[in-house]
DNA sequence: AATCCGGGGGC
DNA sequence: GCCCCAGGATT
């Protein structure tokens, strides 16, 4: 393994990969123009979330937040909506908090400067590179997984991606590469090389543009790069749900907390079920202690079973009706079933709704 | 340095 | 099933 190289190796490498990427990049909406708060909002959405999957979201977010203005003044709510499904929801509330900051302390333009815009909530090492690159030319690299992969590769290197420090050998590594080219054009070729050969899997290193600068293609070793440190299975939970109903047919909701998992965003009514507890009793107990509603909690009505990365939910739903209409919780309400559209839920809880709505509107035929 | 934080898609 | 993904904050 060699991590030296000259300056005329890394031009043949620039022209190689840029003259590959001028044919081959893909059209995406957040790079119809170089307007900063539209890449920096791209790049947090595309944090460890796919681009098929980013698009749309993109399209609805911009629609509704077109301005760094916009979105600093938006409501909460209107925000976690855009947002619902995509995951990693304080990335949603870091960003409107550093673009309020954006739009009170720079009058709304996104600073240039490195520390100034690395100093901003949710924004990382890559993020930094990335904006500060794309949008304004800065030669900063931008070190994400596809840059490591990549990378790893060309000089057959087998730290594990997972470390912190790994990151930072990478960015030393590809700094002499952001000199005389555009930086917007270089880091974004990586990526793009990234996402469409040098893949993690069965890579095509047979049509990889810069296949003759590769120690790990020399070494036969492309497959087995980059090394990562096996991560420990999800822990198993046992969850109750309620839908709870009062005499009007409303719905009684609960906001999530400021911070954990699924911060703020909106649910019904559950809690972790103990080991050997009976789950209609922890469900009752939890009903009343935490909203003071006496419910006659019946049978089970679905199993959700919801898979997170570091968490397994087993969520058994139950239906339960009282009588009372008024809530001690000020986290929760009631809601109609037409209501409950404005609230952002997780996508474990949607899975519910889905389910109740259906079975609401079908027992009227 | 290790853990927490979502959800989807590829194979 | 398992792994990965245009990561960052917290402890």
């Amino acid at each position: 393994m060699h991590t030296y190289t000259d300056d005329e190796t890394i031009h043949a490498f620039q022209d190689a990969l840029l003259s590959w990427h001028s044919h081959h990049k893909r059209e995406l909406p957040w790079r119809q123009d170089q307007d900063p708060y539209k890449v920096w909002v791209s790049e947090i959405m595309l944090q460890q979330t796919k681009v098929d999957t980013v698009i749309p979201y993109f399209h609805h977010f911009m629609n509704e937040f077109p301005t760094p203005e916009a979105l600093a003044y938006a409501e909460e709510e209107k925000v976690m909506k855009a947002w619902e499904g995509l995951g990693y929801y304080s990335r949603v509330r870091n960003l409107q908090t550093a673009v309020k900051e954006v739009v009170e302390e720079y009058g709304g333009r996104v600073p240039e400067d490195r520390d100034a815009f690395s100093s901003l909530k949710g924004v990382g090492p890559y993020t930094s590179g990335a904006v500060l690159s794309i949008a304004y030319e800065k030669p900063e690299p931008a070190v994400d997984g596809n840059v490591m992969r990549v990378f790893s590769r060309i000089f057959n290197i087998s730290d594990d991606i997972g470390k912190a420090k790994t990151r930072k050998r990478f960015e030393s590594l590809v700094a002499p590469f952001l000199e005389e080219v555009k930086p917007s054009e270089f880091n974004q070729a990586v990526m793009e090389l990234g996402a469409l050969v040098c893949t993690p899997k069965s890579p095509g290193c047979l049509l990889c543009p810069v296949q003759d600068f590769c120690e790990a293609r020399r070494a036969g070793t492309a497959e087995d790069l980059p090394v990562k440190a096996k991560k420990k299975p999800p822990k198993a939970k046992d969850m109750a749900a309620a839908v709870v109903k009062n005499e009007h047919g409303q719905i009684l909701i609960h906001q999530r907390g400021e911070t954990g998992l699924l911060a703020r965003l909106w649910e019904f009514p559950n809690t972790e079920v103990p080991e050997g507890r009976k789950r209609t009793e922890a469900l009752e107990h939890y009903l009343a202690g935490e909203y003071g509603v006496t419910a006659q909690v019946k049978e089970p009505v679905q199993k959700v079973e919801h898979v997170f990365s570091h968490l397994i939910w087993y969520i058994t739903v139950f239906e339960a009706w009282t009588t009372e209409s008024n809530v001690q919780d000020p986290d929760s309400r009631w809601v109609t079933w037409e209501d409950i559209n404005q609230y952002a839920f997780p996508v474990s809880h949607q899975k519910i709704l889905e389910e109740r709505k259906e079975k609401e509107t079908s027992s009227w035929i």
